[in-house]
DNA sequence: ATTATCTTTGCAATCGATTGCATAAGTTAT
DNA sequence: ATAACTTATGCAATCGATTGCAAAGATAAT
C-alpha cells in the first residue's frame, strides 16, 4: 500500500538529468527555460504523476494562495450563498478557502483569526460577530498590512474595504411601503446597535416616519438579538400595548416569522390586522403563508465580488490601492403579508 | 507600516541565548526540556508576539492540520449545517477546514480533490456529486492511505468510513405512513438512481408498498432531477394521469414544495386531494401552509461525527482501524401535508 | 579574433520549523 | 575517583519548493 513515494521536483530533475531549479522554473512556466525543456519537463510531470507540494513552494515564496473566511454562522443562508460565491470566484484563481465561524462569539471570533493568521492566509474576508466591540484581535492583520475585507457587518475602527448592503435605505423603503399601503402605527423590531446592518436599518425607519411626520408612540422600538424567542416576546409586547401597532417591520426575517406564528396563534389576520415586514429573504419567506415581505439580500454577488476585491489587492499587494466601501443596493419584496 | 518583522524561533532563541531546537521542544511542550526553559521560552514568545509558521511547521511534520470538505453545493441547508458541524469539532482538535463546491459536476469535484491534495489536507471529508460514476479521482487519495469519510452520499467503490442516513428506512416509513392515513394510490418522484441515497429511498417506498401488496399503477415512479422545476413537471405529469395518485412522496423538499405549489395553482386541497412528504426538512418546510411532512437529516451531527471519525484516524494513521459504515437514523416528523 | 550581448541553465542559500543523534552537565553507584 | 546513567541542550540535516546571482554556451557586433 505504500507504493506511492512522493514525487518532487528533485526527482524529475534527477530523471531528465537538469537541476531541481530548472524544473521549478518550467512548471511554473517561467520564460528563462527553453520552450522545448519546459515542454519536456510538463510532460515528464504528467508521466510521473507529480504534484508539487503547495506547503513548501509557499513557505518559499511566503504565500498562501489561501484566504480565510469567517463569518458567524455558515448554516445560515445569507452566509452560506456569500461563501458559495467566494468559493466559485477563489477558486477560479487557484485560491484556497478555510472557513471558521464565530457563533457570534467575540472570543471564538478573536481564536478564529488568531488561526487564519498562524496558517497564513493572504487575506480575510469577515462578517464581525454581535459581540465585536474591539479590534484588537483584527489589528493581528491590519498592522501587518494583510488584506482584510468586510462583509455586511464592519468594524469601523479598521481602516479596509468593505462590501455592504444598503441598510439605511432598505429600512427607510420598508417603512415607507408600510406608510404607503395605509399602515397609521409602524413599529420596528431592532437588532443590536453595535452591528452597523441594525442600526443603519433602525435609523431608515426613523427617517421615513419622520419625514412624513409621524410620530413613533411609545415601546413602539423594541431591541433585541433577533432570534426567534426574543421575537416572539418583542412582538407579543408590541401586540400588547394599550394601542398595538398595525405594521411591524421585524430587524431579520427570523423575527417576522415569530410574529406569523404569534398571529396565527391568536387568530391575528396578516396584513389586515397587522402588516409584517422582514429582511433577508430566507428560503422560508417566500414558501410562508402568507408569504412574507422581505428585503434580498445579494449573498452570492457579495460573496463572489468580495473574493473579486480582496483577490485583486492580493495580487498587487505591494501597489497603493484605496480603500473602498462599496453598497450595493437591496431589494424590496413586496409580498402577501403587507400588499 | 512596515514595523512588524515577523518574529521565528530562531529570534527567540538568539534573545534567550539559546539553541532553535530548544525554543521548538520548548514551545511543543516536549518533556525532554526543563520545566524552567520552556517557561521561560514560552514567557518570551508571548512577550515578543511570536506567531508560530504552521506552513514551515506542516512542511516538515508532513501533516497539515487542515481537512478538504467537498459538498456539491455549500448553500443547501443541509450541507451548510453539516459543514458547521465539522468546523465546530474539528476546532476543538485544531484543525483548520477548507471547503469547496463541485456544484453537483465531475470535473469539478475531481478539480477541488486535486487541489485539496496539492495543499496536503490530512484528510477528505466529501458528498459525492450527482455525476459521480467513477472513482478515479478520489484514488489520490486512497492509493496513498490518506483518510476519505464519505457522508450522505458516498462512492461504492472506495473502501472507507461512510456517515449515511437510513435513507431506505426512512422511505419505507414516510410510505407506511402515507398508507396508513389512507392513501390508495402513492407515488413516488425519486432522484438520480446513481445515488445511494435516492436509491434507497425509493427502494424503500417500493418495499412498503409491496409489503401491503399494494400495485403501482404506471407512470407513479418519476425519476428526477428533483429541481424545483423539475418537481414543478414530474407532479404535473402525475397529476394528469388518468387516475392520479392521492399521495406522493417526494425525493426531496424543493420537489414537495413544487408540489404545493402545483396545488394551490390548481385548487387541489393538501392533504384531502392529495398528501404530500417530501424529504431533508429544509428551514422551510415547517413554514410553509401547510406544513410540510419531511425526515429530518441530522446534518450538523453527521458533520461534527465526521469531523470526529476522520481526525481520530488521522491521529492514528498508523493503525489497522477497520473501516465504518454509520447508518444514523432519521425522523420522520409528520406535519400539516398528510396528517 | 575579440568583445559584447543574450539565452539558458545551475549553484546554493533560503523560507521556519522539526527531529535523530551527539554532547555536556549532573547524579548515583561502585 | 571512575564508570554508568540521567537529564538538558545543541548541532545539523531535512521537508520541497523558490530565487538571486553566477556561469556556460550561443550569437552578434566590432
Amino acid at each position: 500500500m505504500k507504493k506511492h513515494l512522493e514525487i518532487t521536483i528533485h526527482h524529475l530533475a534527477k530523471e531528465l538529468k537538469i537541476s531541481a531549479s530548472t524544473v521549478s522554473r518550467a512548471l511554473n512556466d517561467n520564460d528563462r527555460i527553453s520552450e522545448e525543456t519546459r515542454k519536456r519537463v510538463q510532460q515528464k510531470a504528467i508521466e510521473m504523476g507529480y504534484r508539487p507540494n503547495v506547503l513548501a513552494a509557499n513557505l518559499r515564496s511566503k504565500r498562501s494562495m489561501t484566504i480565510g473566511v469567517v463569518v458567524p454562522r455558515i448554516d445560515r443562508y445569507f452566509f452560506s450563498s456569500a461563501i458559495s460565491g467566494i468559493e466559485d470566484y477563489a477558486w477560479t484563481k487557484g485560491f484556497s478557502v478555510i472557513i471558521s465561524q464565530s457563533n457570534d462569539l467575540l472570543i471564538k471570533e478573536a481564536n478564529c483569526i488568531r488561526t487564519l493568521y498562524n496558517n497564513r492566509v493572504d487575506g480575510l474576508i469577515i462578517s464581525i460577530s454581535m459581540q465585536t466591540d474591539d479590534d484588537k484581535h483584527l489589528r493581528l492583520f491590519s498592522d501587518r498590512n494583510i488584506p482584510i475585507l468586510f462583509f455586511d457587518r464592519f468594524c469601523p475602527t479598521i481602516k479596509s474595504d468593505r462590501i455592504l448592503v444598503d441598510d439605511f435605505n432598505s429600512g427607510y423603503k420598508i417603512t415607507t411601503h408600510l406608510i404607503e399601503r395605509g399602515c397609521k402605527r409602524i413599529a420596528h423590531i431592532a437588532g443590536p446597535e453595535l452591528l452597523n446592518i441594525y442600526k443603519d436599518r433602525k435609523d431608515g425607519y426613523l427617517k421615513a416616519l419622520n419625514d412624513v411626520g409621524i410620530p413613533i408612540p411609545e415601546g413602539y422600538l423594541e431591541v433585541t438579538g433577533l432570534t426567534k424567542e426574543e421575537g416572539k416576546q418583542a412582538f407579543s409586547r408590541l401586540m400588547s400595548l394599550p394601542n398595538p401597532p398595525d405594521g411591524v417591520f421585524c430587524g431579520n426575517d427570523t423575527t417576522a416569522l415569530s410574529a406569523l406564528e404569534y398571529c396565527q396563534k391568536y387568530q391575528l389576520r396578516v396584513p389586515e390586522d397587522v402588516a409584517l415586514v422582514g429582511f433577508s429573504d430566507e428560503p422560508f419567506s417566500s414558501a410562508v403563508t402568507p408569504s412574507l415581505s422581505t428585503v434580498k439580500q445579494p449573498g452570492y454577488e457579495m460573496g463572489f465580488l468580495a473574493a473579486q476585491k480582496i483577490i485583486h489587492r492580493i495580487e498587487n499587494i505591494n501597489s497603493v490601492i484605496p480603500f473602498e466601501e462599496i453598497v450595493l443596493p437591496a431589494q424590496l419584496i413586496i409580498r402577501n403579508s403587507s400588499i
